[in-house]
RNA sequence: GGGCGUGUGGCCUAGUGGACGAGGGCGAGGGGUUCCUAACCCCUCGAUCGCGGGUUCGAAUCCCGCCACGCCCGCCA
């Protein structure tokens, strides 16, 4: 109800403003802070008192007798206090936001018929999935879902870039280097065992003598030649070893879980003449110039040429990118990347030679993150430094079962967990408390990787928001309701005559108003592209409902307590479960 | 050298013009379970919001300068 709330506030406020022969395109619409018994608050009584001749407090009492409450269906009162104008809720806001809150999917903003592509990760695919990236597809999963959420029709893509040097490099190893030369892989896992191929060459391209190296690179030079004239040959022998890279990387991503609707890779945009057509039209353009052999365009604003073909009449990575890009306004209405800051400028060139080729660049837009270090610096595939995201998960997954293992005794809970329950939790604590340590930053923020503050399972953590849930549904349990994992779809016999009113205290209030504003947060998320602010959401979500379960005892109460308070413990498990959903994080059933 | 980003208690982090007299967490110290899971809760300690100017009725938030750190400035991707 929060956002409807906000609507009719707006609307009422305009009205006051206008009627009292004011200017109202500035609301000053605001969230006030805890303490304050308001769900919104106008400011605007600061620059209107200028205007007005009037101090602050006097021009915020003035617009506050302006609005008449009775009016309004989800605010009970307008107060003036010092120089705000506050706006209470009524019990329509309480009532109607714990009748919404029980549907299952609730968070779930309506239809609005807008395709957006998200792509995220696209990781070059040389070998197994660092931590050093897994900024990328935990960030952009958990964008994608929150635009899910919003409303949005969402498809998730991998862009491969298969055509470059570096493939072109490892097809040659893999062709070139015996496997007996090579060390044990560091796992049984295709990426493992090829990128193994991929370190020798690039050490040998580095450390062999100068004749031994130009042979190599002849071969290498002839591979993406062999791309570029549409060599069907080429493409099966650079093909093979992408695929079997990537199908390894999909495995350890998938168990973030990062899912695709598709990797599309950029020879396509080769093979079917889109970079050619391209190429074309670039040439065309006023910005296009002709200089040392090799076509680039002079871009307004930026220190140097973008060249877009080589004076060997190849085309290079952006090329290919800007083709690629001309596909996805085709075929989507909006567009999302997810990249690393080291690709800001390049981002910055595409956008600005889109804008050139006539398409609406305000249809794309980029999230950056900055990358994730070791206390000792970088991560590197190539030179094999850095931590595997697998080792990470395993980690976190061990550290959760002991975890899990070294409470089952002192558990005051009888529900007896099994060998499964314990594997179940460890994963969905593991793999929860690392994607919520990265998800929960700013992206921009720079992290350098350190297992014991990755790893803490207290609070602050998945595991702090994830155990509430669990408390959630044990209480739903205890009274008779037991939720099924993965399918807590059943009906609430309680939902249709669902009265707040018993919901009085400060307690109940303040958890059922923090549930409200979950779809407000929701699509705040999607519109500025942050899906921290769920996680942050979710922690705030969380205390409140702490709060309401050491002061408010569900299944002792009197029965009208007891079925409101119930209807409050589902309100807030599916506002926490979907939120959770939402980041890509488990909700435990139970913990 | 130029561009972009980041800088909030010892450490990590939220907040990016208005109730900030800055919210959490970690840490340190103290307390809480005959009661729906203590991965919890409560209390105490601890911050000139990098530094210096400016704009504003009001600045952690906007502008300018400086400092520190990161990233980028390829006929690589």
């Amino acid at each position: 109800m929060f956002r409807q709330t906000r609507s009719e506030v707006e609307t009422a406020l305009e009205a006051a403003l206008e009627a009292l022969d004011l200017p109202s395109e500035d609301l000053g619409i605001e969230e006030p802070p805890e303490d304050v018994a308001a769900v919104l608050a106008s400011s605007a009584a600061f620059r209107l008192a200028g205007e007005v001749g009037a101090p602050p407090p006097a021009v915020a009492a003035d617009i506050a007798a302006a609005i008449d409450p009775g009016d309004l269906t989800y605010v009970d009162s307008v107060e003036q206090r010092g120089p705000y104008v506050n706006f209470l809720p009524s019990d329509a806001y309480f009532g109607e936001t714990l009748a919404a809150a029980q549907a299952e999917d609730y968070g779930q903003l309506p239809d609005r018929d807008t395709s957006v592509v998200v792509e995220h990760t696209s990781a070059n695919p040389t070998g197994p999935v660092h931590v050093g990236r897994a900024r990328n597809p935990i960030i952009g999963d958990a964008l994608a879902r929150v635009l899910d959420y919003a409303g949005y029709d969402v498809d998730r893509h991998y862009y491969v870039n298969d055509a470059g040097r570096q493939m072109a490099v490892f097809t040659w190893a893999y062709e070139t280097f015996d496997e007996d030369d090579l060390p044990e892989p560091e796992r049984d896992s295709p990426e493992y065992e090829m990128v193994r191929y991929y370190r020798k060459g690039n050490s040998f391209l580095e450390e062999a003598d100068a004749d031994r190296v130009e042979d190599a690179e002849s071969e290498i030079r002839a591979i993406l030649q062999g791309l570029e004239a549409g060599d069907e040959d080429a493409y099966e022998r650079v093909g093979e070893v992408v695929d079997t890279v990537l199908g390894g990387m999909s495995e350890t991503l998938g168990r973030l879980p990062a899912e695709f609707d598709e990797f599309v890779k950029e020879t396509r945009f080769m093979r079917n003449d889109a970079t050619e057509d391209l190429v074309d039209r670039l040439k065309a353009l006023d910005q296009a110039v002709y200089e040392e052999d090799a076509w680039q365009l002079d871009l307004p604003g930026f220190e140097k040429n973008l060249v877009f073909l080589r004076s060997d009449g190849t085309s290079l990575y952006t090329t290919r990118d800007l083709a690629h890009h001309e596909w996805k306004f085709d075929t989507y209405d909006r567009a999302v990347t997810v990249l690393g800051e080291d690709h800001k400028l390049q981002a910055d060139q595409l956008d600005t030679t889109l804008d050139l080729l006539g398409h609406d660049t305000d249809q794309l837009s980029q999230v950056f993150y900055s990358w994730v270090n070791l206390p000792e610096g970088g991560m590197s595939t190539r030179e094999g430094t850095g931590i595997d995201l697998d080792d990470l998960l395993d980690e976190s997954i061990d550290r959760a079962r002991e975890e899990v293992e070294s409470r089952i005794d002192t558990r005051s809970r009888d529900d007896d967990l099994d060998e499964t329950d314990v594997e179940r939790i460890a994963h969905q604590v593991g793999i929860g408390a690392v994607r919520y340590d990265i998800v929960s930053k700013q992206p921009t923020k720079g992290i350098t990787f350190e297992w014991d503050r990755a790893l803490d399972f207290e609070a602050q953590s998945a595991p702090y928001v994830q155990y509430v849930h669990a408390r959630c549904c044990g209480i739903r349990s205890e009274a008779g309701h037991a939720v099924e994992e993965g399918k807590e779809r059943e009906p609430d016999s309680t939902a249709g005559d669902l009265d707040a009113a018993p919901l009085a205290t400060d307690a109940e209030r303040d958890l059922l108003r923090e549930i409200a504003r979950f779809p407000a947060v929701i699509e705040r998320a999607a519109d500025e592209h942050r899906p921290h602010v769920v996680a942050t959401y979710t922690r705030t979500l969380a205390e409140q409902f702490n709060t309401f379960y050491r002061e408010c005892p569900v299944l002792d109460a009197d029965p009208d307590t007891k079925r409101a308070r119930l209807a409050l413990v589902d309100a807030a498990r599916h506002a926490i479960a979907n939120a959770l959903d939402a980041i890509g994080v488990a909700a435990p059933r139970s913990m």
